[in-house]
DNA sequence: CAAATCTTGTAGCTTTGCTACAAGACAATC
DNA sequence: GATTGTCTTGTAGCAAAGCTACAAGATTTG
């Protein structure tokens, strides 16, 4: 009855296990998807220790017997092998890099799945339903998630700004009324300029939603805190790949608005699809070529 | 011996199934989750047939036996229930839409991982890598995808660049020259402003890298086409999952440069890397003030 | 150095999944 | 409408996979 990723808590629980169960962890990460089609005698023999060994290990690792063994190694290889199991080497070919960085960004969407607050994510969407205007702010890689949040207006059915530079973000706060949503993404959570923008517009009595990557002075200051906990790796191949999981939560935010919002709201946005699906064949081109389409609130 | 989502095969191979065996095909699919913990009998009495009849289900779906269909559909559901195989409803509660969201997310990477064209996207590494200067264009979701990649310079090691609207797009196309390689994002690859920029950029000899969902006129416009074949859905609901998977493949195409670029780029982005945690951390807080840090080439 | 404990393997048992075969259902043909 | 042939489904038995009790060996500790 395990739950989650094995691999982890096979290196996690490495000390915790006897000499010959060492081996069978070592074959098991060494390549976990040739493991996966292996039967309990094949193990046995690949890693050169007797049967009821395995079957040991896998109790040990928190797997009820083999076959629950097996179903989670499955599981974990299927999502890929996390950024905090491997790392992106020089020697590495062109597969294996993509592999790798596919590999990082879904096992880290997979973690956030099972680590987010819904209790939050029901607040914070409560309170954008609410709201009259929305402001997302960020910086750098979050800046790229406010940006992409603000072009979901129509789901959020306010109106939306993501002011870009801290001046324009600190002005916007300062303007903001109890019936503004503040959203301020920071994955550190520590940002200064954030910060304050944030503390301003509490004080004007808006609402702040503070995503971010863990406990931090924003979740601290937010009225919701949504915690994305990502799994970071400070390698220096690896991507940023937080802003994922970021964009990810987003969009679960805009669609449960967008539930809660109910049936008028919804044929609107079913039109809008529709017409930009015509505009982008080609039917509307004087729309496609109005410059300064995008970036506005 | 079967890979890739099982989940699809059972409803597109559901036809050809008998009747009994359909079925198990429906006790499947109304509850994936359920039957990976279920065993052989379980199964058949859940279904209520007997257990040859399981057996040949999983035959018939292109499995070979109980165990290897057992081990796949725990693949399938670890990646979650992909957004052509169930859609977000109006009565769905929050721990269910954000499930499917991020089911939806997931496999749409898992699905562009298993589909993408390895050579184009080392043909698209090569020429980035040898770029003096790269110019990323993109409208809506796509833009948002472009200025990402913009803030990926350090690892391009060029001038990068990602001109928000069409005007400065065509114009930045209108000065490239040889050593400039043009990024052109566009899931449908046939917007047309798009279009005229990219055949703008060929005309000066530039090379254009095409990222778009599928065979389209940017594809053939492109010197290099990089499908990232996304599974749509449109679905009022569902959100844009396409430029999750464009930015995955930025990343890709990001950490495949820099490792070409080898040892003294290298140290480069590890300071870089330094430095940045060092500002988060409030060490220069002068530079998290400066205004107008991003959106620059 | 000896005793206790912990670790690992052997042997046997239970359960699980697979296959050959037969009975029944359905369809087509006369 | 009966009959024959094919296709579908279930029964029974078998092979193998995984689990457990126990004993032998290794390791540590007094």
């Amino acid at each position: 009855m395990s739950d989650g990723p094995v691999l982890a808590k096979i290196s996690n629980s490495l000390d915790n296990l006897r000499r010959s169960e060492r081996k069978v962890a070592d074959v098991v990460l060494a390549d976990p998807h040739a493991v996966v089609r292996m039967t309990l005698a094949e193990l046995a023999e690949a890693v050169g220790v007797s049967q009821p060994t395995i079957v040991r290990f896998a109790n040990a690792i928190g797997c009820d017997g083999f076959h629950d063994f097996r179903i989670a190694l499955a599981q974990s290889v299927a999502l890929g092998i996390p950024a905090t199991q491997s790392v992106i080497e020089a020697r590495d070919d062109t597969a294996t890099t993509v592999s790798k960085i596919f590999d990082f960004s879904i096992t880290s969407l997979d973690h956030v799945r099972r680590h987010l607050d819904l209790a939050a994510l029901e607040a914070a969407a409560q309170a954008l339903a609410a709201a009259e205007r929305i402001v997302f702010i960020g910086l750098g890689a979050s800046g790229i998630v406010a940006m992409d949040a603000e072009q979901k207006f129509p789901l959020f059915g306010a109106a939306c700004s993501a002011p870009i530079d801290t001046h324009q973000q600190f002005l916007a706060a300062s303007v903001s009324t109890p019936s503004t949503v503040l959203v301020a993404i920071s994955n550190t959570g520590r940002t200064v300029s954030i910060l304050d923008t944030v503390r301003v517009a509490r004080e004007r009595g808006a609402t702040v939603v503070g995503i971010t990557g863990g406990p931090s002075p924003l979740a601290e200051l937010s009225t919701v805190a949504l915690v994305v906990e990502s799994l970071d790796n400070t390698d220096v191949y690896t991507p940023t790949i937080s802003r994922l999981a970021q964009l990810v939560v987003i969009d679960a935010l805009a669609t449960m608005v967008l539930l809660r919002r109910g049936e008028p709201a919804l044929s609107d946005v079913r039109t809008m699809k529709a017409r930009l699906s015509q505009m982008r064949s080609g039917l509307h081109h004087e729309m496609i070529l109005d410059p300064n389409r995008r970036g506005r609130s």
